[in-house]
DNA sequence: TTTATCTGTCCTATAAAAGATACAGATTTT
DNA sequence: AAAATCTGTATCTTTTATAGGACAGATAAA
């Protein structure tokens, strides 16, 4: 009786949406083609014509798709995904070289224990004091990736919290002397949770790109721990691979990484025509308490 | 009146339950760790016990926490994430090395006309004629990909279609004489279609690793086009990074990629114990249509 | 023992998502 | 011109996720 509701989103429907929005945008139905019918997609989806109506409606107000009665429902021009960034193993290096504004916003900044398993991973004593902190990326404005970092505390006063928001990492850590001999990375997917889908201005429960990262200094010592989301749609990981080794063995070696899928030029336009509020701004609330509440 | 319902699956439960599970499977919260109680998470999470309950039974039917009553809910020991497989460029190549058992299960075969898309990022004639192939590739029996492949014709006939049910693509390509020079690759994140989804036993929406290869031969031709999705709690990409060139470089370069997450063994069992049937199965049905339909 | 804090059940109420259906207006096809 | 096939709309019903309680039994702490 006393609190309502909060938001409550379509589910079906939303998901039959961010589906359809990522076939567009991947390029699996391709530009200007018709897609199926409304009833065609509720029976392939096994939803009512209703729910499928809802997803395109919504597609159709992201400017995605144009509705012609009588006719069908066609994929509007120029949704050639993949606009943003790429590369392997030194991931923003050779942003800047192109010339593109970079930014990046601190989230958070704190002191904490050391979970085993993080301990683990950066080969230190189970309970020692981390430095941690969370840090957004963007790219042109936009936020592309969320990052929790961990660095071990000795190491962390080394620099202040606004070196953080101005300077990568890894730099901030050569300067105090460390240096980096080798780095292991994970890469994988999630979902969105809350937090990360209001930092990134995604929907909860989108597709993310993960990567694990942690780097070691010479005496086998982690330095650095991070743990990095990715909006598929503006950053991925791009590889040049070549053949090496003779015909028996089939191997590959990484090739020269920088090949970067350029940017595509349209998109500025796109996001401007999405219209993109329903998104609590909860960016710092932790917790989410609301403080409207009794 | 004719058909009622199909699933229908709760929104924030679920939601709640997908956070929890990447939590734990993260070692965010430690292995036989307390987890906070179920009015706790009820308040943090600002949904009704009835919701976190949900959730946490999902958790329970996964094996992955423990509930005593009067006591407190419990991470239950061994999910160490990440369980099975890992490699950068030659993907598979040594799982046999390692003795695992793996399979390949056809899913469909048709000769297609090339997509705009398809063709440009083959290096192809935008409508020549490509044959596709869809292959769920298995590791001890559970599915972990779904591996959509386009091969130029002329190239595909030299292969039959049981060979591919048995036989990597690019040794098919070998045999009959190509030699694939370079490829690439990017790597991105996905949500699940229904079909994909059911090929590869995940629930429709779940985050899924996806990875675009595009081999070419040494005339710049391509060859194979290779679009895969994987599940992220089977696979993931694991690599090495060397420090490379001076200081003021940061520059990395992927070291040997060997490195096999180890596998878990307790995975066998936490699979037994989950039930999973609420995926209607509809591997090869790809039209959806139901046959009990009118 | 008493008290506080858990989980396990059961119930009711409400809001909203999803389904089912019918029909109008636009196109395309035959 | 007629038929088939679209999207656009509107109404009505069913289903169900969620909220908000109340209460019993188990367990741990005081």
């Amino acid at each position: 009786m006393t609190r309502t509701a909060a938001t409550a989103e379509p589910m079906k429907a939303h998901r039959l949406y961010l589906l359809l929005r990522e076939q567009i945008l991947s390029g699996e139905v391709p530009d200007s083609a018709k897609l199926p019918s409304e009833p065609q997609l509720a029976q392939e989806h096994r939803v009512s014509r209703v729910t499928v109506r809802r997803a395109l409606d919504k597609l159709a107000s992201d400017g995605m798709i144009e509705r012609r009665p009588g006719s069908g429902t066609f994929v509007s021009g120029g949704q050639t995904r993949m606009p943003v960034v790429a590369d392997l193993a030194n991931a923003l290096t050779h942003l800047v070289e192109m010339g593109r504004k970079t930014g990046v916003r601190l989230i958070a900044f704190s002191y904490v224990n050391a979970t085993p398993t993080l301990a683990e991973e950066l080969k230190l004593e189970p309970g020692e004091r981390l430095q941690r902190s969370i840090r957004v990326r963007l790219i042109d404005g936009q936020p592309f990736s969320y990052l929790v970092t961990h660095v071990p505390e000795r190491i962390g006063i080394s620099y202040s919290e606004a070196d953080l928001a101005s300077t990568p990492l890894l730099e901030l850590l050569e300067r105090s002397g460390l240096v980096a001999d080798k780095a292991q990375q994970i890469i994988g997917a999630t979902l969105a949770s809350p937090d990360v889908a209001a930092a990134l201005d995604v929907e909860i429960g989108a597709a993310l790109l993960s990567m694990t990262r942690v780097v070691y200094e010479a005496s086998g010592r982690g330095i650095e721990h991070l743990q990095a989301l990715y909006r598929p749609d503006r950053y991925s990981f791009h590889m040049e691979l070549a053949r090496t080794g003779d015909h028996g063995a089939r191997r590959w070696t990484a090739a020269d990484s920088r090949g970067l899928t350029e940017a595509n030029e349209n998109n500025e336009k796109k996001n401007a025509r999405q219209k993109r509020p329903p998104l609590k701004r909860r960016t710092k609330n932790e917790t989410g308490r609301d403080p409207s509440e009794p």
